[in-house]
DNA sequence: CCTACCGATCGGTAGG
DNA sequence: CCTACCGATCGGTAGG
């Protein structure tokens, strides 16, 4: 979005800039956005506390940059499913991708669900009608399976807040490295949220592109 | 802004206690336990900053004493769970106690689950014990009703994951004052939470005591 | 319960 | 990219 010119005088390699804001995610998934000093990010990227400014104009602005890419990794996770698909393979699409993406980068999701409300106000609302944008994928695809026949569901509102409980919770426990893998994961949990919509019972999902 | 009378210097009125901690309950569900600072807990209480201290030793104090009632009430919910009923009945009677406490004590929840990992290790670690219990309530439960042919699960573990993944998450967007009841909400989340464990249909949960 | 104060630390800037 | 520094604010204490 923003690559203001930082001028001529600091290289600014973004190389730089990618590693405090890498360094950070990091950091505030371990100990959190308030507990984290701009002196720890710089010790951590060999920096003086001083320095990070001439790659970063502010705190804020660092944490709204991890936020971002998180919300960018989902929503492009979301938007890769084809619209031509059936409604429940588009949704068991949509709950392998979160997965994928959460496994991928689980600092950056850790970051974005536990810190965002510390953002700006203007920034936190430009998160805010993404993370809108992104449930509606969900919300739609089980509308249409519910309208459909294919699901059975009391509330389409309910049921994708239900479904988004399942996959967003994951941050607090999945270990990327660990023996359970996103797609072995996706495949238990879509059986288990198949079975909470009333939905099919045996879906094969390809293990293709992301 | 009544500077109400200084009366006689207390000892410590738990009273006065009491309501520093639903004050600190309400502004750190609120705004978060690092953007709170002792002076505006102490504004919302009408005491100068200093003050406080009188009634509490730390600000971790203060913290610890929220987030232990609301493992309190939690682990009290599950414990009221009548251990004679089947695992059917007794998993929607969790859910159903969970969602309970969630209504009634959604502030003390807020902060459970957002600021439990700032406690100071020590009490960090006693929550972490009975954050442990709780969960093995369902697992156990969980357990208990795959081995009796009751639910059909993979693995009763990541089930165990799954539905209290529903339940914590509740916090982030349920209102106690809107018009969904906590118990109407049990009876749709039990739907689909039994669906997604294969477990029987229509359960009609007593609409009874705690 | 208040006034007055403590040292520590915070995010951020100036000037080179 | 560093050194040196800024004002603000933090949690907590002393003494009455």
């Amino acid at each position: 979005m923003s690559r203001s010119a930082t001028g001529p005088q600091t290289i600014d390699s973004s190389d730089r800039r990618d590693e405090i804001v890498e360094a950070a995610g990091r950091l505030f998934s371990e100990s959190g956005y308030h507990t984290t000093s701009m002196r720890d990010l710089a010790r951590a990227v060999n920096l003086q506390g001083g320095s990070l400014y001439s790659h970063i104009t502010s705190k804020d602005e660092v944490l709204f940059e991890i936020v971002s890419r998180a919300a960018d990794e989902f929503l492009a996770a979301a938007a890769s499913v084809p619209a031509e698909l059936s409604p429940a393979f588009r949704l068991a699409r949509l709950i392998q991708g979160h997965l994928r993406v959460m496994a991928r980068e689980i600092r950056l999701a850790t970051v974005f669900f536990q810190d965002w409300r510390y953002l700006s106000p203007e920034r936190r609302e430009i998160i805010a009608l993404r993370r809108d944008e992104y449930e509606a994928h969900f919300r739609d695809t089980i509308e249409a399976g519910a309208e459909a026949g294919v699901f059975h569901v009391e509330s389409p509102r309910l049921a994708a807040i239900f479904v988004l409980s399942a996959l967003n919770w994951t941050y607090q426990w999945y270990d990327p490295n660990g023996s359970l893998s996103p797609d072995e994961l996706a495949s238990q949990y879509c059986r288990m949220l198949f079975g909470a919509l009333g939905g099919p019972n045996q879906l094969k999902l390809e293990a293709g592109n992301d």
